[in-house]
DNA sequence: CAAATAATTGAGATTGTGTCTCAATTATTT
DNA sequence: AAATAATTGAGACACAATCTCAATTATTTG
């Protein structure tokens, strides 16, 4: 998904909503698309405070939350309890290293069609659902 | 695991950790033990500022952390993001009802197994892993 | 056993995250 | 252009969790 997919999908969602297209609102969309994969907000508040057109702590918040509506972010928590958030391509889950706090991703059919069916069994109907795979990443057992 | 040895355990924790056993210590684990099996931290707050021996936030938070570290508890968060706890038994996984909140837990043999397929496959060794799948329960699709 | 040492506790201060309030500003509608 | 509605910024507020430090309690040692 381009940048300016990415934009344009925001866009509608605020339109969709009835919510103004704001500078503010755009900058802080621009800055989460520029950010590596995984940020985390203090680091747009940081960004954002410190810029020409600075924007605010409380706005920053309230249109990261918006753009987590949208579902165009999501967040997951590291083994310290950070909020790191990530945009949102295709679904997957994480492995997270414990010794150098890596984030990686990954996708599995068979878990995905696995799961439904366990779901099934239990007649729970799934909407969504986060895995975390916590242990040690190839380049720190290597250290070792 | 009955109570009296899950006692033990956390008393052997404070050993080896070379920790005082403290009437403090013992009369929260108690607590946490007679919980019913998810519960928040503010319940043993709660509990303990009230009881007949108070105990301060401060040493409920510092021991509810010990407990956790002897990994005799572990906590899950909800939808609003509460930190939920639960007495640890046999490994399982979760599934969240996002209308009515109840939180469900199961076990699955070939879920498991496949997870160390995929984490082998990409030189990733596994330690612990957590997996919440949001839906709607049983009783709340009848409601509908 | 008593003194010395070490660990723990309680109370309140402090930190950090996130939300709320409300006046001032900006955008939209009429 | 005036009236109306939405958004913003600043700081207050709420809450969870941690920290500080003097007072207390437990443990060790002579």
């Amino acid at each position: 998904m381009s940048d300016q997919h990415a934009l344009q999908q925001f866009i509608d969602f605020l339109q969709a909503e009835g919510k103004n297209i704001t500078r503010e609102r755009l900058d802080i969309f621009n800055e989460v698309l520029h950010q590596k994969s995984h940020f985390q907000i203090k680091d747009i508040i940081q960004k954002k405070s410190n810029s020409k057109h600075r924007i605010s702590r409380a706005t920053v918040y309230r249109t990261i939350k918006t753009i987590e509506e949208a579902g165009l972010i999501k967040y997951i928590r590291t083994i310290n309890d950070e909020k790191i958030y990530e945009t949102v391509k295709e679904h997957h889950d994480h492995m997270i290293c414990e010794v150098c706090g890596k984030i990686m991703e990954f996708y599995d059919r068979d878990l995905e069609d696995l799961q439904n069916i366990i779901c099934n069994s239990y007649h729970f109907t799934p909407v969504r659902h986060t895995m975390k795979i916590f242990g040690i990443c190839e380049g720190c057992q290597k250290k070792k």
